[in-house]
DNA sequence: GACTTGATCTCGGAC
DNA sequence: GTCCGAGGTCAAGTC
């Protein structure tokens, strides 16, 4: 990685066009081909990049990062000022990522415990098929009904107009005229609350690492 | 700006909980705050990173990151095992980027020729109020009726979401009755095309670079 | 302060 | 390849 402390103005063309006026940036060129423009603020998106394939060229005081994109082409056009600091260091290879406590973990959790979406529930599928995507879990509840059930890690608007293409699609199946639809997440929005009330889609917000601890019963709670 | 690469590994917890296992990384640490973690590969995304405002405390082959995050706090636990280089740099204040050819310009420009929304067009406001958010520009079409344009870069299925919510709340005014839809975005998915003609909405692709070219419109082509 | 929308989003998965 | 959905999305603007 090559990391280069100067001051700089740079232009960007692609898919948008923008502008840097002159200051001190930090200029970082991955051995991938990546490059990123950093200020000393502003969070962790840099204020300009571009991911690889890039090609790099430097000439004195400037250096031009392009990339074919389609049919035009996206353009880094760094003009450089003043150099404080050009240093290059091998690092290796770097190990992924793990990550836990996403969607994904949600669902396996209520596929094992599905009464958590509502009194009675037990599980018909994982991913029922749709012709407009897959429902994450389907559902029948204590009286035999159908249920669909939508899955987030916060609920929000979107997830209640998902949910209820999933239903216009699905009553239209015989069968089907019934279905109810259940929107489970770890947290739901008000204004989604709202909107699936008055939709006729339930909302409930489940705890995931109650659900996590639960994943092993007590089987002797109901012992002696 | 601080510059930090070193062999390190790092734990994060917060919304979810991630490991990143010994290897060579940059650590760069803003001035105000800002953390981030990458590897010489992968973008521009770091493997980890902290927004500001951060806690951040140092020991001997440690450095934590800590930040509230509501009623929780997030963590970024970083062990270092070997420094390689440790330096800094004052970058004093960064530049604003100046964009131009995304959403808000396209709006401008359709403002200016609204008949490339539909034969006859002719705008009445730009950014209509509605309860639930503004409309990009509501028009009269050549018969009179109204139409309301929803404009996007990319017009996906969210689009025609949000313009069916606006339609919904606009027939219920009186006078709206018979307002129709378009949705107005330099490119349109297939698949936002099949979902807004079933409901009755328009669908129109808009050149931006064609509008550009015709702010200043040639008037002596009518001419001599 | 909470919520909504946009983004050079990035990234992964499915068809 | 294209499209769609998730994200520790981030960040800006509005209510």
């Amino acid at each position: 990685m090559r990391l280069i402390v100067a001051r700089c103005c740079i232009d960007y063309s692609g898919r948008l066009r923008t502008r840097l006026p002159e200051a001190l940036r930090l200029l970082a060129i991955k051995s991938d081909g990546s490059v990123m423009v950093h200020a000393d603020t502003g969070g962790f998106k840099p204020q300009n990049w571009m991911t690889p394939p890039t090609v790099i060229e430097e000439e004195a005081g400037r250096i031009v990062v392009r990339k074919r994109a389609g049919s035009t082409e996206d353009r880094l056009d760094i003009q450089v000022l003043e150099v404080l600091s050009d240093v290059t260091h091998d690092m290796g290879e770097a190990a992924a990522l793990e990550k836990q406590g996403v969607e994904r973990e949600l669902q396996e959790l209520l596929a094992d415990a599905p009464a958590h979406c509502g009194e009675g529930f037990r599980l018909v599928r994982r991913e029922w098929p749709t012709d407009i995507g897959p429902v994450d879990l389907m559902c029948r509840d204590a009286g035999d009904g159908w249920v669909a059930v939508e899955i987030k890690r916060v609920g929000t608007i979107d997830a209640v107009e998902q949910l209820t293409r999933y239903l216009e699609r699905i009553t239209e199946e015989p069968g089907f005229g019934a279905c109810r639809g259940v929107l489970a997440a770890a947290q739901i929005k008000p204004q989604a609350r709202v909107l699936a009330e008055s939709r006729g889609i339930g909302c409930v917000e489940v705890d995931p690492a109650a659900l996590r601890g639960e994943r092993v019963p007590d089987l002797t709670l109901f012992a002696a």
